[in-house]
DNA sequence: CGTAATCAATAGTGGTCGCTACAGAATGAA
DNA sequence: TTCATTCTGTAGCGACCACTATTGATTACG
């Protein structure tokens, strides 16, 4: 034992996890069917049952692979950044070149693929994905304000939903069809209201 | 002739259209199934039909009732304020409000209803109402960067764009569950962007 | 080889989707 | 009344949904 008894797979697992995490991130996680997974992946539906299980776990593993390769990048910033204000510039121009690169679906799927779910549990793990973003900017707005980087009475709640909300209508703007010139400038008049 | 022949109506079209409303708001266009309506509002599909069309039809005519009841208020205030800086903060302010209003569903219907619907025409219909209010702001804008009110320099686009992805956002975080007053606070946080 | 194990393809399952044919009920007009 | 008109309720249309039982193909082990 044991060298992977019984027939081989006959597709690429990841590539498979990379084609249905375009499909979600384009159409969203409902208006993706299981046919137009099968379709686009080459598979029928019982191999991607077996390799995936059901259309839920599927999914999960999708936003896991997601988050991983292109939503890191503003966690990354905000620590690699030496203070909020520099971190959040960082961050809105990296969204104006992810959100509308050409490469992959526009937007932030986290943002998108379960507005509108009629299952509630899709929605709820991405809705706590953003509040752990949301949770994120706001650590990092308070330690600047702790240590005199930003002003005393900065409101950081306020402040880290602000950036969220921008974040939130690039995305969108970026999926209703906006290029990458008019989110840079988005950005930059965002910038503006950061404390000085 | 001719005073309605046949047998009548009996239900309230109006009330029935409010309901409808109420349903697509909550739940988006593709979600909100048929039998879902004709549950809600306690008549039969035939009926539903008989009244407003198919599916789509009835959208539409949900779409125009919640616009004149419910997203004029931008518009109200971009014409009646005295600068595009007074309109957008007014506007902000309202949208905190509205957004988080417990008598209704949260956030827009224009910006959520449609996302991650599988038929283009009705994504279409609501995009084009979203370019339309940008299209308000940027000429706002516009005018009062000609009057003098606002510097030369102003990237007029650019900060149209800014000011709806900022109700874009507070719209989503109002779906998420924020409330009013964390509202409040992102509304002025934004407001510290405005041209000086 | 024989056998156990794993995957693939066909062909479905019951359920829900938007939508409607049909027959009966309720009205005004003649 | 009798008739045309308009609405209501039942019942069901074909299409699609997520998902799977079954059968046969392909591998490693002994």
């Amino acid at each position: 034992m044991t060298g992977q008894r019984g027939r081989p797979r006959s597709f690429d697992r990841d590539a498979a996890l990379d084609a249905a995490m375009r499909l979600f991130w384009e159409r969203g996680y409902e208006a993706t069917s299981i046919a137009d997974l099968t379709r686009e992946l080459g598979i029928g539906a019982p191999s991607l049952y077996a390799a995936f299980g059901d259309k839920r776990t599927l999914f999960d593993e999708v936003v896991a692979a997601y988050g991983a390769r292109y939503a890191d990048f503003a966690a990354v910033a905000l620590t690699e950044e030496p203070s909020a204000g520099a971190a959040v510039r960082r961050i809105l121009r990296e969204a104006a070149a992810i959100y509308t690169d050409p490469a992959h679906p526009k937007g932030c799927m986290v943002l998108s693929a379960a507005v509108n779910t009629a299952s509630d549990e899709v929605a709820e793990a991405l809705r706590q994905r953003r509040e752990a973003g949301l949770a994120l900017f706001e650590s990092r707005i308070r330690a600047d304000v702790a240590a005199g980087a930003l002003p005393a009475g900065t409101d950081a709640c306020g402040l880290a939903r602000y950036v969220a909300a921008v974040l939130q209508g690039m995305s969108q703007q970026s999926r209703d069809g906006a290029g990458r010139k008019e989110m840079e400038a988005l950005a930059e008049a965002a910038m503006a209201a950061w404390p000085r």
